[in-house]
DNA sequence: ACTCTTCACTGAACCGGTTAAGGGAGTGCG
DNA sequence: CGCACTCCCTTAACCGGTTCAGTGAAGAGT
C-alpha cells in the first residue's frame, strides 16, 4: 500500500493556528490539567476549523493506550461464513466497544497455529490492546501464549479449559442436563444429541454432561454424534439417526446449534416424519432462525448479544488492570416451542 | 487502556544483537536491496532469537503503508446479528486480506452519520489504509466524504449510486428481470416481491426492475413490499400477501434475501399452503440455509464469498494506485430447487 | 598510482503524537 | 524588596520504525 494523496493536518498545524505549542494541544485533547479555559477553547476551535483529530497511530506509538480489541476466529479454508452465533456475539461485543470508541480487529484464521501467530503479531506490533479468545480446546496453546506475552485477554470458555485466564463462560453442563431432563420429563426414553466439533472444549463438556444425564435417568437409548456445526453435517447426522427401525431410533434429538436443528427439521420432513409427533427436536443458540421454521424450534436460548457485551466489558476491566473477574453468564434456559412434545 | 507489563523487544535490540544499525534491520525486513546475504541472514537470525517482529504502528507512523482495511456496517441499535450475506462477504474479503497479511477493522454503526464519522476518524487517524463501503443509498454522503478525504475505497453498489467511486456491483436489475421471467415462464401471472429496506439503493434498483419486468410481461398482478430484511418482517409480509382470496393472491413470491424466504416458507406451511403447489417461493442470496429447508429453496444464487474477495482485490489495486477498475461481478443465476413450480 | 564505480552499511532526520522537566509571569507573605 | 508558590505554557526527549544522504572499502578502468 502506498502513500496518500491527502495533505494531512497534524497536531503541529493545530498548534500553529491556535498559537500554542504541540504539547498544549496534546494536553487539551487529553483533558489534562494545566491549561486555562481560554486556551483550551482556542485549541478546540482551531482543531475544529482544521478538521483535525489526533492520529491514533501516533498516540499508540507514543505509549498510551491501544483502542483496538482483537478477535480471531478459526474457520476452515473458504468458510461459508460464520454461524449466527458469532454474528450476535460480535454485535454484542461491538455495542460495548462503541461506548469506549474502540474498534474490533477481526481475523478469520484456518487453524490454531495461525491464530497464535496472529495474536502474537497483533500484540507485539501494538495493534491491539487486548483480545477476546474463543473456541477453546483441551490444552489450548493460547493459555501459554497469553501468559508469555502478558497480553490482556478474556477467554470465552469454561475455566477448566482456559487455565488461569480471565474467562466468561456458559454453564453448558447444566444446560445439557436440563435439556435432557426436559425431554425425559416429556416421556422420551431414547434421546440423541448431534454435537459440534469434537475438538472443541465445550463440545466435550456437553458430551460428558449428556452421558451423565442419560445414565442418571437410565434412558433406554442415548446417541451422540460429532459434526462440524454445518447444516450439511447436521442433516447427515439426523438422517443416519432416523433411518433405524421406529422402535430403535431416537424420539428426540438435541442439536448443538440452530443451523443443524433447522437442517434436522427438514430432514425429518423429507423422511415423512412429523415433528414433534414422530420426533422432537431441540435447538441450541436461539437465533431468529428458530422462530422462522414450521414448526418453530424449541431451543436452549441464551442472550448471545448480552454475552458478547459482557465479555467486552470484562476485557476492558482486565485491560485497565481491574480485578480479573472470571464469571459465568446466565445458563441457557429452555424455550419450548412447537418442535418438542411427548413421544407418540 | 494502560501500559503493558511486557518488556518489549524493538528494532534496536535486534540491530544490536546482529551488530548492525537500525536501518539495516529495516532494509532486511522490507526485502529491500543493499544488504549482503550474510548480513541479512544474521539479522533474521537475531530477530528470530529475540522473537521480534516489526511494530505495525511504528511502521505506519513512519509513513509507509497501512495494512488495515475498514468496514463499517449500518445496523439498527442492538442488532440481532448480521445476515448470512455479510458473513460470507466478510469471509471472502478476509481470504484476500490474509494473503496480504492485512486485517479487517470492523465496526457496526447505527446510522450513516456515524459511519461517515467513523470512516473519517479511521482515515485521519491512519488507522486504515482504505475502506470497503457497503449499502449505498441515493445521494450517499460517503461519496463526497471519500472525495474530500482522498481515501482509497471500493464501493459495493451500482455506479448510479456510488458516483465516481471505484465500485464493484451486482447487476440486480438483470437478475430481478430474470427471476420474474422465470416465474412467468412457469406460468405465474400474479407475482409478488418482498423487498429489502426501502432506503437502500439496490432495493430501489430491484423495485424499478421488477415493475418494468412486470409491465413488459403484462402480469395480471404484481405486488412489492418493503421490509427491513429481518425474518419477522418477511413473515409478516408473506402473511399479508397470502391472506387474500385464492384468486387474488400471488402464486409466486420473490424475496430479497434468504432469511425472509425461509420465513415465508414457514408462513405458507402455517397457513396450510403447499410449496410449490399453492405458491412458489424464490430466494435471493443463496446461503446454506436455502438447502436446509423442506422443500429446498430455489434461489438467485451468487458467489458472495467470491464477491467479497473481488472487492478486496479491487481495493488493494486502488490503494496501490492501480487503475480504478470498476466492474460488475457475475449476475446471480437462478438455481431452481424445490420451492418453485408451475401454479396449480 | 590515481580516479571512478559499486556495494554494503551507518547516521540522523522524520512520522505525529505524549510527557516530564523547566521557565516566566503573577500573587502572597514576611 | 526578596522569596516562595502557583499557574500556564514551552521545550525537548522519546515511542519504534523508515528513508535517504553520505561514508568507507573493495574492485575496475586507464
Amino acid at each position: 500500500m502506498t502513500a496518500t494523496p491527502t495533505p494531512r493536518v497534524t497536531i503541529k498545524d493545530v498548534a500553529a493556528r491556535a498559537g500554542v505549542s504541540k504539547g498544549a494541544v496534546s494536553l487539551a485533547f487529553n483533558h489534562k490539567p494545566g491549561l486555562s479555559e481560554a486556551t483550551r477553547d482556542r485549541i478546540f476551535l482551531a482543531a475544529r476549523e482544521l478538521g483535525w483529530s489526533p492520529s491514533l497511530t501516533a498516540r499508540t506509538l507514543a505509549g498510551s493506550r491501544v483502542d483496538v480489541v482483537g478477535l480471531a476466529v478459526c474457520r476452515p479454508a473458504r468458510a461459508l461464513g460464520l454461524e449466527p452465533w458469532y454474528m450476535e456475539f460480535v454485535s454484542g461485543v461491538q455495542s460495548v466497544l462503541t461506548e469506549h470508541s474502540s474498534s474490533l480487529l477481526l481475523r478469520l484464521v484456518r487453524n490454531m497455529d495461525e491464530e497464535v501467530a496472529v495474536q502474537e503479531a497483533w500484540w507485539r506490533g501494538r495493534q491491539t490492546g487486548g483480545s477476546i479468545l474463543v473456541d477453546f480446546r483441551a490444552d489450548d496453546p493460547r493459555v501459554a501464549m497469553t501468559e508469555r506475552l502478558g497480553m490482556p485477554v478474556v477467554a470465552v470458555g469454561h475455566p477448566s479449559l482456559t487455565g488461569g485466564l480471565t474467562s466468561v463462560w456458559t454453564d453448558d453442563a447444566t444446560a445439557v442436563t436440563e435439556a435432557v431432563r426436559y425431554l425425559a420429563a416429556l416421556g422420551h426414553r431414547r434421546i440423541a444429541r448431534v454435537g459440534g466439533a469434537a475438538d472443541l472444549g465445550h463440545t466435550s463438556i456437553r458430551t460428558a454432561a449428556f452421558d451423565e444425564a442419560a445414565g442418571a435417568l437410565a434412558l433406554a437409548g442415548a446417541w451422540q454424534v460429532a459434526t462440524d456445526f454445518s447444516g450439511e453435517a447436521g442433516a447427515r447426522a439426523t438422517r443416519s439417526l432416523l433411518t433405524a427401525a421406529p422402535a430403535d431410533r431416537p424420539t428426540a434429538i438435541v442439536y448443538d446449534n440452530d443451523i443443524m436443528a433447522v437442517a434436522g427439521l427438514s430432514v425429518a420432513a423429507e423422511m415423512g416424519l412429523r415433528v414433534p409427533e414422530d420426533v422432537s427436536l431441540l435447538a441450541w443458540d436461539d437465533s431468529q432462525l428458530c422462530r422462522l421454521t414450521h414448526p418453530t424450534l424449541s431451543a436452549m436460548s441464551h442472550d448471545v448479544h448480552g454475552f458478547g457485551a459482557d465479555v467486552a466489558r470484562t476485557l476492558f476491566s482486565v485491560i485497565t488492570g481491574g480485578e480479573g473477574g472470571s464469571h459465568p453468564v446466565p445458563t441457557p434456559v429452555l424455550t419450548p416451542r412447537g418442535s418438542t412434545a411427548p413421544p407418540r
